[in-house]
DNA sequence: TTTACCAAAAGTGTATACACATTTCAGCTT
DNA sequence: AAGCTGAAATGTGTATACACTTTTGGTAAA
């Protein structure tokens, strides 16, 4: 690979820590990744810094960089505020609600199913997060939509972590109903089953640790 | 990274932009900042995009770092997720609450007291954004505390532009009342009080642009 | 065999150098 | 006088150099 920018060294290492190919606790030599992305350090100490930023890598000083392992606390931490914002976000939804909107939603849903259909895995993955994120986008709040990204891509290596083996199939039956409830401009069905939806999801996390594994250019080939 | 310096200078500079000293719009430049800190560009630069995360400053490519100028449209974003993760949380506080926490945000209520009492005007308006915080806070919940802390700062920009006269008056003795509610086990007393307190500092925001001076020495000094 | 220790290797933290983009401004044109 | 032009000045973007810290690995002592 050459000749990347900062963001693009940001969205390689997002995307390998994210789809699993760079395992918590994996370091991250500064000098490796330079050469690999074929740059400097500077443009990669900038990368790793709003990694950092993000909380997908962990900076420990004069030690380096090392992909985050978010803690059990932590990862409840993370749930109880998507639960709060989500909850407020899908009553607001539902009081500002717009055909154009539900429609995106049904959408986003659909493709969602397609993914499934046909066991495209990280595909399915990805949809199942954006899916909150989407919501937020429609509300046309940048502020709410950039936040939940954030809180959702730190999701993505928690369940990474922690993902009990076939958790994720139910998500995508929930979300269709959570949209069922949005059409409907029913906003306490909606409200109370997308926070059972998140208490799902988060009860489908079994709190034991894996091993990681480790190389660096095997993992972004 | 995370060096002492670089930290340092984030906390300059976000004290001299929420106190006021720097105004939107003005231009940081580079080597300037490095010689007033002694420093080399490289730490003003961690510096710079350390706090363009935090929506303080503005980077634009190949011209530089500015004093954000939050528009209307943001701030009205910011303050709608801070009702929607403040009523969340005032919920979850009074479903959890001690007589520790009850005492901390009574204390704090007591300091935010004294310091309109003596008419401390900068410390008063630290301690009016801090109760937000010290609330998440004292929830243990170490990632909603850290994400109202950002929103909050964004706020101190947004109500330094858009503020009126003394609409900070008003803050401290619903903060009061709040906790009032709080002490009394009154959920729902208390989320309506904290979210008709955001509501109140939101409209007591005047939305016309004010005009920036700019001299980075003099307000750092 | 284990532990302690020290030197070499590797890696991070900061400063500086240099390439390139933007801004400024004098001098020219209209 | 107003506007254009281009070269100098200023400033940002990236690479490199060097100091200092941590890690590693091997040797010697217990």
């Amino acid at each position: 690979m050459e000749s990347s920018t900062t963001y693009a060294i940001v969205e390689a290492l997002t995307k390998a820590i994210v789809e699993h190919r760079l395992h918590p606790g994996t370091k991250l030599a500064e000098q490796k990744l330079a050469d690999h992305f074929g740059v400097s350090r500077t443009l990669v100490r900038q990368a790793l810094f709003q990694l950092s930023q993000n909380r997908l890598i962990r900076l420990e000083p004069a030690r380096g960089a090392f992909v985050a392992a978010p803690s059990v606390a932590e990862a409840k931490q993370v749930f109880a505020v998507r639960r709060m914002l989500e909850a407020e976000m899908t009553r607001a939804f539902v009081r500002e609600s717009t055909p154009a909107r539900i429609k995106a939603l049904k959408d986003h849903v659909a493709r969602e199913q397609a993914a499934v259909d046909r066991a495209d895995v990280p595909s399915r993955n990805e949809l199942l997060g954006d899916f909150h994120v989407r919501m937020a986008e429609l509300m046309g709040n940048t502020v709410l939509a950039q936040m939940l990204g954030e809180l959702i891509s730190r999701c993505a290596l928690i369940t990474l972590m922690y993902q009990s083996a076939s958790a994720a199939a139910h998500s995508h039956e929930e979300h269709a109903l959570i949209v069922k409830a949005l059409a409907a401009r029913d906003e306490d069905t909606a409200v109370k089953l997308m926070n059972e939806h998140l208490l799902h999801v988060e009860a489908n996390l079994t709190f034991d640790r894996k091993v990681p594994s480790n190389d660096i250019s095997m993992a972004l080939s």
